[in-house]
Formats: structure tokens, sequence, C-alpha cells
DNA sequence: TATTAGCACTCATATTTAACGAGTGCTAAT
DNA sequence: ATTAGCACTCGTTAAATATGAGTGCTAATA
């Protein structure tokens, strides 16, 4: 159990070396005005602290850095719950409101705003498809070979992809699809239009199926194909002012590891759906993030269950600042009214 | 004017700089299989190919290094028209045959190729949609108050926008909008259509007038709305590999210009139409891009002209292998047909 | 018993100095 | 016209040294 002058000396470290990125001696913590007891006291202090893995030094000479356990006691226990800052919240859903009514747009604004606010990298994820539902399907014949296979969501989303025929089909075919199509699929997950597809196909009589079937597989083959997930990055040059990313070693596996976009989405889908949660350096179970800690969300918006959005900081971040500003931004987002 | 053995010295001293990374010596030269001179004639040579500004020393010790100037002479002088291996080409074309049919992957694909090839960044612009032709307008109600605006174009592209009426408008009025479009705007070139639908509104006769408006202008400010070109980066990461961008000093300006999408894409707009260009170091007048060279072309794609593809890389770039695999990827594309 | 002053010791960083060697320019010989 | 020879330049590397921030321990103090 930490002595209430331990507590203190270990939020002091933090806090110090959050701002300075040095690592922090007995001399300089001394002097604080919040820290009144002497050098040599501190030190005491600080070896035990250093005992029970909190804080660490880079070597002997060296002050003291906290340890990665020393973060998340530091997160757990020194970062109060943040109250809503309502006149803050405000602000930015002002911001948020100027810039678009468009949910694409929206996103973006904000985790622009979000790094713009903290500094750091910002990862938003629109919303997954998937697991929308049909609002309807339409078909627009482009020649007489192709055409746009059109899907529209309840959710306002609209997909297209262009088919090719293997050989003529006729109008009146395309319209009779259709409208099967809209007449049966209409309500049905995204995700699962493929399997629904294949469902109704089995169902057709067999003077119907010689005529539709290959215009519903061509549609089925269509709407398999998964379109990612909308994915945006901002801020990203943040990371060029942080020290611990002012050499290459380190740069480099971040900057390599953020521009692959697939990998990205995946990763933001796979975190477990929760209100803000912070992972803590190799926390993450990813390499090129070992030096680096994230602040991730799930989001609404105008009060629909919307995506994700991360923050990535280094390991040395502002946790207090972000995880106040994630909720701000949170909030923000949820206070959105799409139509009005 | 060069002499035979200037020119000879020249090319060898570009030739081994583009390999090394190093400045070149004369005693290394004066070992290289085709220069038989001694290494004080080379000096004496490299002494007057300096005078002309072709080559320049990093200081008094070092060997020689090519200026721009020297580039330039070693392009437009040097490097050989290259002739299509008609092989090769081949070969690309499967490869890119097999990727996809649609021409945004294609693109894509194409980009990914001709940086793997080069080990150089490659950006590529996509078609302008400002440039094709209306084949038709479409509208999809979501709900009472809200709809998607779909315009197809003449390419197969589809764009879509979600609109929110002020008020409930009839079915019909909507119909017979769309039908109107229809009729009186197939054809007309995307960037057009604001303007032309501005034309057809005060064509209308009174009566009608106050009926249609409303709906025309919802549309006529959702396709105001420019969607920028398609734009996709290959082979970003091939910069770290690049000796001359293992510092921040470089690194840094280099990534920063090359993620800002929008800038980038007026860029490869506003490149003079053309084959394939050569702009060397500061030719390009952007000063992140001050030690880079780029090959840029616009290409075409299935023999329809399509868009703009460059090549980024340090300016001691190889020129001749990169203006060589640019022409095999330009003309692959050329040949790949999007339909069959 | 808890705190603090004092001091020897450690070790990364900065500074200085010296040695090295790749490359040049010039001169004189071929 | 070409080349061998040589003094000179200057960036790079390595070793030697100095600096100083910070620690851990001990003994004095409240």
């Amino acid at each position: 159990m930490l002595t209430d002058r331990q507590l203190l000396i270990l939020r002091a470290i933090i806090d110090d070396y959050i701002q300075t990125a040095q690592p922090v001696g007995s001399r300089t913590l001394s002097k604080r005005d919040d820290l009144t007891f002497s050098s040599a006291t501190i030190r005491n202090d600080m070896a035990d602290l250093e005992d029970m893995g909190l804080i660490e030094k880079p070597h002997t000479s060296a002050g003291r850095i906290p340890s990665e356990v020393g973060y998340r006691y530091y997160v757990d226990h020194l970062v109060e719950k943040q109250i809503i800052d309502e006149r803050e919240t405000g602000r930015l859903e002002e911001r948020l409101k100027q810039s678009s009514k468009e949910s694409e747009i929206l996103i973006r604004q904000a985790a622009d705003l979000l790094s713009d606010l903290t500094n750091y990298t910002t990862v938003a994820l629109g919303p997954n498809s998937q697991s929308e539902r049909l609002a309807r399907v339409d078909f627009m014949p482009l020649d007489e070979r192709r055409g746009v296979v059109l899907i529209v969501t309840d959710q306002g989303h609209v997909e297209h992809r262009t088919v090719m025929f293997e050989s003529r089909v006729a109008p009146e075919v395309i319209e009779e699809t259709i409208r099967l199509l809209n007449d049966r699929l209409v309500g049905t997950a995204i995700g699962q239009l493929k399997v629904r597809i294949g469902e109704e196909v089995a169902k057709l009589q067999l003077a119907q199926r010689q005529q539709y079937e290959n215009m519903m597989q061509l549609i089925q083959s269509t709407v398999g194909i998964q379109t990612p997930s909308s994915l945006y990055l901002g801020g990203k040059k943040n990371i060029f002012n942080q020290p611990e990313f002012q050499t290459l070693d380190t740069l480099r596996p971040f900057l390599e590891w953020i521009d692959e976009q697939e990998r990205l989405t995946h990763w933001l889908e796979s975190l477990p759906n929760r209100e803000i949660y912070v992972s803590i350096g190799s926390e993450n179970g990813i390499v090129a993030l070992q030096n680096c800690s994230v602040i991730t969300s799930d989001y609404t918006l105008d009060g629909k269950t919307f995506g994700t959005i991360a923050m990535i900081g280094p390991t040395r971040m502002n946790y207090r600042h972000g995880v106040q500003m994630m909720g701000q931004i949170i909030e923000a987002l949820r206070r959105t009214k799409l139509d009005e």
C-alpha cells in the first residue's frame, strides 16, 4: 500500500515527466511547491516506488521515469472521473454543426478536432454497414451489357457496384428480379444479404428459377464484396513533434503501421465495445505501438451507435487531458443531430 | 561543348552516384573498365565539368556529385529513348488483368506495381468526373423528409448524395422533376450540371416553376459539390530506404507534403498534359520536393484518357529505369480492356 | 522513529585532441 | 596531351577528458 506522500510523489513524477519527457530527479521534485520534503526523503520514497515497480530509472545517474505499471496506477487511481464541461462541449458541438450534416464529414471533423485539441494522432472508424439494414435495391442499366446495382441502407448509406452481363438480359427480367428482392429482403442486415439471396433463389419455382437465377446470382456476387468501413486519420503530423519520435527507429514503425489502412481498420473493429478505454504501452499488443498509449471509445452520432474513435500518443501522453477531450468529443457527437 | 571523354566521365559519375549515393572520386572512376585514363586525367576533366556546372563537390576533399544541371543533361542526352519491351509489357498487362476490371482498383494496382518495380513512391490520380457526361439522374426516397440523389456518368461512375427536404414534397413532383432532368440534361458534362440546371429552371413556365423550382434547386445544390478525383498513393514506405531521407530534416517535409491529399491532387491536376516528363530537383518548384525528382505522365485506360500518374524519388533517382518502367506501365494500362 | 544534511560514487553527455584517409590541385616529367 | 608525384584540405572516427545530474548510504537531528 502506498503512503500519502508516496502517492503525491508518484503523481508528481508522472505529471512532470509527461510535461518534460525528461527523467525526474529528487532535487527537482523537492523544489515543487506541493512537495515540502527534502530531496533525501523523496529519494527514499522513490526507492520504495521503484521496488513496487511503479517507476524505474533509465540508468544509475538519471532521474526516474514512470513504468507502464506506474502509468496504469496513475490512470486508474489518479485520473479523476472527468465531469463533462458543458460550455466546452457546447463549443465543440457548435464547431461540428458548422462543418456539415453529412455523417462522413462530421466524423472527419471530429477526428481533426480531437487531434487539434490534444496534439496526438486520431483514428476514426465510420459505421460498419454490415449491420445496417437494406432499405432498397435498385438497378440502372448503363448500356447493353453493363449496369449499376444500388443498395441503400436504412441509415441512408448508398453503395453501388457496376456489373457486367455474360449475355443480354431482358429488361422485364431485371425489373422483376429487383421487385422480388425489394419485396422479400428489405430489412435484412447487409452482412446477411448474400446468404439471404441464396435462400430466395432456392425457394424459386423451377420455371422462375431459370429466368431469375442468373440475375440474382449476379447481384449476390456484388453484395458479397464488403465495402470497408470508412476510416479517417487526423493529425498524423503531430507525431513529428513528440520527442520520443525524433529518431527513425521509433518513427518508422509507427508511420508504417498507421499507413496500413486495412490493418488499422481491423484493429479498431476488434477493440472491445466500451466507453472510454485507455491502453498503455505494450498492453495493446502491437509491436509498432509498444511506446504508445491509446485512448479508444465507441461513439454515437445523433444518438445512434456509429463507430470507434481512437487517440494515439506516446506512452508519456497526457492521460488526464486526453480522456477529458475524448469524453467531450463523444458527448458532442452524441448530441449532434443529423437532420433538423 | 563536351569532349567524348568528358561525356563518358559525366555519365560514369552520375551512374555511379545513382547507385552508391556517395560522392565519386577520380581514382574510383579510373578503376572502371570503361574508363582507361589515369586518375589525373580524369581529375582535369572533372575540373572542366565542374566549371560548366554539371558536377559539384560537397567539400574540398570529397569526390564529385552531379548538379541539377548535370542530371538535366544526363536525362536529355544520355538516357536513350526507351523502346517498349514487349515481353515485359505483356507481363505487366497480365498482372493488371488479374487484379480486377474495376478501373479504380486497376489504377491502384498500377501504382503499386510501379512502385514495386522502381522502389520509389507513386501517386496516381483517377479520372476527374467533372468532364464525364451525365447518363442518368435518379432519386430514391428514404423517408418522409430525406432521399438520395443518384448521378450516373457515361463512364459508369456513380455518385450519390443524401438530401433533406424543408417540407414534404409530393412523390409526383419528384418523379416529374427527375423525368425533366433526364430528358433535358443527359449528355451534359458533370462540371456544367449546376449551371445547366439553373438554365432549365429559368425556362420553366410560371406555373411549373412554382412546383419544381424547390426540388430542382435542391438537386442543383448537391451536384455543385464536386467530388475530388480519386487519388492513390503507392509505396510510401519506399522513401524510408533512400539514404537521403534518413534524417528527420529531409524526411519530415516529404511525408507532410505527400500526406496532404488535397494539395497533391491539385498539383497533379496542374501538371502540363504530356506523355512522360521528368522534373529534376528544384525544377518542380515545391520546397518539400527540392531534393526529389518526379517522373509524370498522363495515362489512358482501355484507350480512353484517364488520369495522371507520378513517380517520386530522390534527385539521385535511376532515371533510365524509372522512365523505362513508367513507359511500360502506361502502355500496359493503355492496352488493358475494361470490359470483355 | 522519521527526516534531513552530507558525501562518495556512477554514468550518460559534451568537449577536446589527435590520427586517419579519401580526394583534390598543381607541377614537372614523359 | 597525358600521367606520376606530392603537398594540402577537410570531413570522419576514435580516444581521452571533463562535466554534472542524480543516486545510495551514513550519520546527525528533531
